[in-house]
DNA sequence: TGTAAACTGTGTGCCAGCGCACAGAACTGT
DNA sequence: ACAGTTCTGTGCGCTGGCACACAGTTTACA
């Protein structure tokens, strides 16, 4: 794990993007839904850190020592089964926080968390998140919410594993993945979006094809461009609208 | 909704089952989860109600006003799709309870409820049950656990859509089923498990006959018995196992 | 600049599960 | 006792995604 970390007092200043809406070093909508007390209580303890593609965060059943909340980087929750497939449940990013056994109190939890894409996020000590979750009921109403986004994109994973084809879900793991990050650009590999998928590399590449063919998205080797977010919506199943829009409902802003 | 309801102020006397270790009306594991003062509080406003199978008890997007900590009853969470199609996420028992949007005060969820199996169910009012969240620690750091064995069983759920057969899912929702009833018993149509499975009937039919064949069950008309719980457990996939271990792990009891 | 490595495109055969259709079996109620 | 309903068994053709194989293309770096 990377421990290459500077202490920082001010966050950093927004930028913009108009095509995502994302606002960028706002940083992370957890933070910014925090009061004034709660915001100035864990500032000192935050720190910037970068997470490298690939990392693992938290290991499966292993101990959470700290709570992560991304900036414009991306992880996500992946349950891992015996015979070495493995099914991505969840994706955190910017609107969220890594580290939810250290809130239900459990220390650790049967999934692993890996780095999707590579950005800042503040990293927070378990032992700070848990005495603000004691002492303050806003933070923990706010935890909570997030809780049941979590449950609803899981819940809404599940769904889409039944029944919706891998065109469909490329299409809602791309429109997921930029709606957390700063541009429509994103440095992944076919191989590497149909492991988080949990189907095979080919299948992307037959349904990556018929999306640029579309002229929705736009690859090569390892980085993609969404050229028409709409025209992605469209193609896309109801599960990422669903999760969106209980998002929206849930956190501030 | 049934409301023919009877105020009890002493819960019902434990019946065993050696078969599968259920010890029915000390009642459900939140319940007796609860410390002293705390269910001391909610025990006058606990009433003893029937769900009915196929009824609805919280509907999608709905103001949940109740929670419910089944006896002998199982409830599922289940996500709808714009298309008709459905999904079940999660399966609620004696060892659970039924109205987490009212924990995480966000009064409503994107799935519905339903009555998988009949049976008695304490309620609760929302207000009551917000009031004790509010004030109790103890009883916090219960449903937080207990937010976690859901969030185990939904993801467990996502993956085993994504990997298993029909046959390995059957496996483990009958498991699952009779660990939260008096006996061995179920009274289901294939139509009906294949509705909770999000598959199609006769692809029941197909796997549980195998299942039958190898004298692992046995079924006529509605009826299912399990005759050979180990076998069963064998015969299932991981996901089952999974989940039960993170249930006797966060859970008291 | 050339070679190895990594990534993407395409083809073939296979299988689980689907949709549909229908037959037979088991209950229910009058 | 019988008619109607509900539940279960089985067959058939279809399709999405799988495993495997291999060719072509881009990039990195020696």
């Amino acid at each position: 794990m990377n421990s290459s970390a500077s202490r920082v007092s001010v966050l950093r200043e927004p930028i913009g993007n108009p095509y995502t809406g994302f606002r960028g070093a706002e940083c992370n909508r957890i933070l910014r839904g925090m009061n004034h007390q709660d915001y100035a209580r864990v500032l000192p303890h935050l720190t910037l850190v970068e997470w490298h593609r690939g990392e693992i965060i938290h290991e499966s059943c292993a101990v959470q020592r700290y709570a992560y909340f991304p900036v414009d980087s991306l992880a996500s929750i992946v349950l891992l089964l015996e015979d070495g497939h493995s099914c991505e449940i969840a994706v955190v990013g910017n609107d969220g926080l890594l580290g939810l056994s250290i809130f239900t109190q459990t220390e650790s939890m049967p999934s692993y968390s890996t780095v999707q894409v590579a950005g800042s996020v503040y990293r927070l000590k378990a032992a700070v998140l848990r005495e603000l979750v004691h002492d303050s009921e806003h933070f923990r109403s706010l935890l909570l919410r997030y809780t049941q986004v979590l449950f609803t994109q899981i819940g809404q994973s599940a769904t889409c594993n039944r029944y919706h084809t891998i065109h469909q879900q490329l299409a809602r793991w791309l429109l997921i993945a930029i709606d957390h990050l700063p541009d429509n650009h994103l440095e992944l590999t076919q191989e590497q979006i149909a492991h988080s998928l949990g189907v095979r590399r080919e299948g992307v590449t037959e349904a990556a094809g018929r999306l640029q063919k579309a002229k929705l998205i736009e690859y090569r080797r390892g980085h993609i461009h969404v050229l028409d977010r709409p025209g992605l919506e469209h193609e896309c199943c109801e599960c990422y609208r669903t999760v969106k829009r209980e998002t929206e409902r849930l956190l501030p802003e």
